[in-house]
DNA sequence: GAAATAATCAACTCACTGTTCAATAAATAC
DNA sequence: GTATTTATTGAACAGTGAGTTGATTATTTC
């Protein structure tokens, strides 16, 4: 009656996230089967019916740890104070941590940004956008009254053109340090797109 | 020898279409059949492959389309003048027209955003502003060297944005009209999206 | 070392795939 | 209108993967 989990439980749930990452980058999620799975992960295919429901189920459990590292490096915004805030959108040293995170889990983002995985991860940042700060009466959240578009729509531009720039960074092959990326990431949404592009130089 | 389609192809393909809209709506793309298509447009599973390959194939081509029909309304962007385009971004006609497009095919785009046509229309986006207004030497393009950020970043996030809140308006019903959604668009790009969200008002 | 449990292997049913071919229906061409 | 062409149908086919089961083996935990 231990709280750890069977060593067995755990290599083999590696292997199979580790084989999903791989076919997903080989042929896409779609087209990859429960069989592919088995061969590439080094398992009998029975045992992957021990673990998951089949390949979706997998694919969604995948998700929510993502989902959950998300918000929990997200959530400590709640610490910046409103001087920050104001100056850099989201504290920077934020912005890094979640970049450090996509750094260190580079192949497993890239692979669930081409799924449903973009869907659902900037669903996530918009939700947390909305409750965390324009819902919020606290300094640090803004004010509904003094918005001059809805707020729905401020969410979705803002946390859609961040998982882009994201994607974009992976794709490239991550030039940029995660702090370079933060500050990019920043300026652009502090100054507006135009202005960074220097149309108004 | 006559150019124009036999009737029966027009009639099936846009039967296959429809179903296929309809059962992405219903179960999404992953987890829909060849067999669900034919019943679904009433058809013989076997008139299927007469037209496409399998699935992959019907919904790249469908994404083809999709992006043929957004990159002709785009690239009237040339038209406009340089005035306009410090003023409003991308001119409020075509961003109007584009959702317009959007609109009268509501089912179709909302259906294809929630599988990889996202990524795709994202990219495509992307590669149009990157040629059309960060590459050129023309009067209406944006210099590189003004730039603050790398040009791809900018636009990965722009592109990225607009589909976002694309997507967030066909999810919501689309309550607000065309017209009233290029000018949020418009507003948060030009503006930024703190000076939109009032930050520093 | 003993008990518990995870992984394996083989077998099986089921559903969908992709293809074929003869028969039928509907379009176009004259 | 009739003839010709062509799309669609329907049925049958082998092939592949899904998901499950039960007995057996291997590994881990206590």
């Amino acid at each position: 009656m231990n709280s750890t989990e069977d060593r067995r439980i755990t290599r083999t749930k590696e292997a199979i996230c580790a084989a999903l990452v791989a076919l997903i980058e080989e042929k896409g999620f779609e087209a990859l089967s429960v069989k592919d799975i088995a061969i590439k992960a080094n398992i009998n295919r029975g045992t992957f019916y021990l673990h998951y429901k089949d390949k979706f189920d997998l694919l969604d459990q995948t998700l929510d740890q993502v989902v959950q590292d998300m918000e929990r490096i997200l959530l400590e915004i709640r610490l910046v104070s409103v001087a920050d805030f104001k100056e850099t959108w989201i504290p920077k040293a934020i912005a890094t941590k979640l970049f450090e995170y996509f750094n260190d889990n580079a192949s497993l983002i890239q692979a669930i940004l081409v799924t449903k995985g973009n869907f659902v991860l900037v669903t996530k940042l918009k939700q947390l956008m909305l409750k965390n700060i324009f819902e919020k009466d606290e300094a640090i959240s803004i004010k509904k009254e003094k918005l001059l578009v809805p707020c729905e729509y401020l969410a979705s531009y803002i946390a859609s053109a961040h998982f882009g720039v994201v994607q974009e960074w992976l794709d490239r092959g991550r030039r940029e340090t995660p702090e370079e990326m933060a500050e990019i990431l920043l300026n652009i949404t502090f100054r507006g797109p135009l202005v960074a592009a220097g149309v108004f130089s």
